[in-house]
DNA sequence: GCCCTGTAATACCCGGTAGGTATCACTGAG
DNA sequence: CTCAGTGATACCTACCGGGTATTACAGGGC
């Protein structure tokens, strides 16, 4: 009568997601018809209606989006509860439990840093295995929450804090990389506005949940497609200060007076209070 | 094969604080012998041993140990996104979900605050209605965890503010409550080493997660208790100086110089995102 | 006007499994 | 050695989650 089923979570997020009983029924694997009765048996359990079922297809409720959101953070924490319980049973071994975190890390992003960091503890008397995930720009969080991985770099303000613990390591500001034979490229410095509209260098575009923001700029999803168009002279990047580690002869690194700074932090789920993780921490922290 | 079910979850983590399947499955309403099955079907689809089964009750695993934490946070957010979709379900007339807050406070903290905030919420244009929970200390985390709450008063240290979203409203120094006629009562101010070990008036216990701290003072879980009992002469309070609005005759405040602050915090879920809760914050931080 | 298409809901059936009862197996206390 | 108390096993039943076939309904094209 009160609990929700993480079953009945699945079905209703898949439902919300696709708009569509038939495609999210698809997507679970099983008919249509169960999938309906399942929806109708947890709005009568829940005593709301979620769904608006227009002639059409289907839309949410307030209520349903309401639970669109809560119900894909209980999810993701039930299958974090599963993934890291997996993980600490098998490192089950007598004697003390062989702790191993997983540290997601955006791909090439902070690097010099990470060096230092996993030199530093793994110098430490009794430091656990560190297994490096790398991955796109944004992913930590989802990571982190349903428990891919255990602790991550993240960058304010390109990544969320919100939710997380989490500690300050480096501060920087960021650069302007640029073909290195276009005009821009003989400044000392620039600013923000110069960069932003220069016609024959539009900005490049990351995919951003899964779709690209509009512009005029090249799609692109990895540091080494960006680094590419801009040796081909056709963007220019705002990026923080520790890349010029992966420049490229035909780029020109130019410091920028107005961008934000980029602050990196050493983040993880507020709960977590594992002593390999605090290990880390503690040495993170100390750099 | 892969995703665990909330009634798993439930089951195992009642097993898990009660440490013996008869009173786990009393308290599910169920009886033992299916408990056990259940449990031995999780520990072979997780392919993980949780309990060591002693022939005197039981004891967790290390793997046993993160489930249970993990399991526990996942069953809040389940009962969270029932809770708050039910909540937003019943106010969905037409022309506007009607929205409402519960805002979680502890019982006489901060109450000047509190007023002021209601008072300045109230006469928003487009204000909530905003339903006060009064709680114990440290409630207030896990109302926002399962959904019986969706955005509190907290006042660090006393209150984690890990995982939670928050700003910050106000910082008061602390004093120390004494009986009038003690002898301290006559000082000008007073420091931590003053109050913390003076024989006639060993500090108060607070119970902490369900149980009392060991230690010579009386044990307490209510001001009004400890009201009585600094009055009576027989033990002293260090407060946050807001606290000052219910002395009694009977007791003096002395400042204390090298106590920590006190920052009173308004906090909330950090995925929430409704446009009420967001309207409360803002008028909060204009105070 | 008609039919045809695509949608969700209903009717009905079947099998897996959650849960109950009775019992066993083991171990420590007296 | 027995007995009390624990969790595990055996077996049965009933519910319900899921499948297939079909209905109900709303638009769009002709």
């Amino acid at each position: 009568m009160d609990t929700l089923e993480t079953r009945e979570l699945r079905y209703f997020v898949a439902v919300a997601e696709e708009l569509h009983f038939g495609r999210a029924a698809e997507r679970l694997g099983m008919a249509q018809p169960p999938l309906s009765r399942a929806i109708q048996q947890l709005e009568r359990r829940l005593g709301v209606s979620l769904l608006e079922r227009n002639r059409r297809g289907v839309s949410l409720t307030s209520a349903g989006e309401v639970l669109l959101h809560e119900g894909r953070a209980a999810l993701d924490a039930t299958t974090a509860a599963a993934r890291r319980t997996r993980r600490a049973g098998g490192a089950d071994s007598p004697g003390g439990p062989r702790n191993r975190l997983v540290l997601a890390v955006k791909a090439a992003g902070s690097h010099e840093l990470l060096h230092k960091l996993l030199d530093a503890y793994a110098a430490e008397p009794d430091a656990a295995e560190i297994e490096v995930l790398p991955c796109g720009i944004g992913e930590q969080e989802g990571l982190l929450r349903d428990g891919r991985a255990d602790v991550a770099l993240m960058q304010a303000p390109f990544n969320s804090l919100a939710g997380f613990d989490s500690e300050e390591l480096l501060t920087e500001g960021q650069i302007a990389i640029l073909p290195a034979r276009h005009p821009l490229a003989a400044r000392k410095t620039l600013s923000l506005a110069d960069v932003s509209d220069v016609p024959d260098l539009p900005l490049a575009r990351w995919p951003c949940h899964g779709t690209y923001p509009p512009g005029p700029g090249p799609e692109i999803h990895d540091q080494t497609q960006l680094a590419q168009l801009i040796a081909l002279g056709r963007t220019v990047a705002v990026i923080p200060d520790s890349a010029r580690a992966w420049l490229w002869t035909e780029h020109t690194a130019v410091p920028l007076t107005d961008a934000p700074p980029v602050v990196t932090h050493i983040a993880w789920p507020a709960h977590s209070h594992s002593l390999a993780l605090a290990g880390l921490v503690r040495t993170a922290a100390q750099l």
